[in-house]
DNA sequence: AAGATATTTCAATAAATGTTGAAATATGAC
DNA sequence: GTCATATTTCAACATTTATTGAAATATCTT
């Protein structure tokens, strides 16, 4: 991952809203959720989520596809791995010295009973 | 760590600049090293300088001494550690799904020989 | 086609950001 | 005390950012 699209995905997370939604769409899983549902989760004005996702996409943190009037957004696992590889990677002077991070979808479970 | 400091820490990352100073900084190792001489590292006006540094100071992700006339920066590993915890903690929908990531300060070694 | 729903586009605006130059402060050397 | 060195403070400026409201577009339903 080039320094310039590190720079790119930490100022893409690195505002409240973004940082909700990214995570929102991680929960969400690879199946990703539509435009409407976030809004509604988080409260947010269509518009103004249309230009967070704008940001998310080019960072490369989503994808989005259309499913009838909806667009669905979903978390790309990749990219976050890869942030999180590089900064590991240069965490202690360009050694790693981190067991390898892996990021990777979560299928729903049950819940852990009491 | 707070959403805040989560925010605030990758706001403080998330520019070319700085970013190259917390990594100089890293690098460095817990001892830090003199404003100046990042300064000359990273061709870098003091005056910019001091801005990010206090980017990077109110983040937490360094913290600052005086030594003489000199001011020594040095890079805060734990708050790295946090953010990278929080990043990873919230990565699969708040399912600790990676191996815990620790970012240790590493002495300084010998190349290894080719 | 008309109407409803889901989302985007556009223009406007307030606030935050990064850089520069000039001047100030603090420490150490003489 | 005077001078040089190291860094910070301050004001100015251009740029980018996040949000809002109004209007446009796309899709589905009837």
């Amino acid at each position: 991952m080039e320094k310039t699209d590190v720079v790119a995905a930490l100022a893409a997370l690195a505002q409240d809203n973004r940082l909700d939604i990214f995570r929102l769409l991680v929960e969400a899983g690879p199946e990703g959720m539509p435009a409407g549902a976030v809004a509604t989760a988080l409260d947010l004005a269509p518009n103004t989520l249309t230009f967070h996702f704008d940001r998310l996409r080019t960072a490369g943190l989503v994808t989005v596809r259309r499913d009838g009037r909806s667009m669905i957004y979903a978390a790309q696992y990749e990219t976050m791995n890869s942030l999180l590889g590089y900064l590991t990677d240069n965490c202690c002077g360009g050694v790693q010295c981190t067991p390898a991070v892996e990021c990777k979808p979560v299928r729903k479970r049950a819940k852990i009973p009491a």
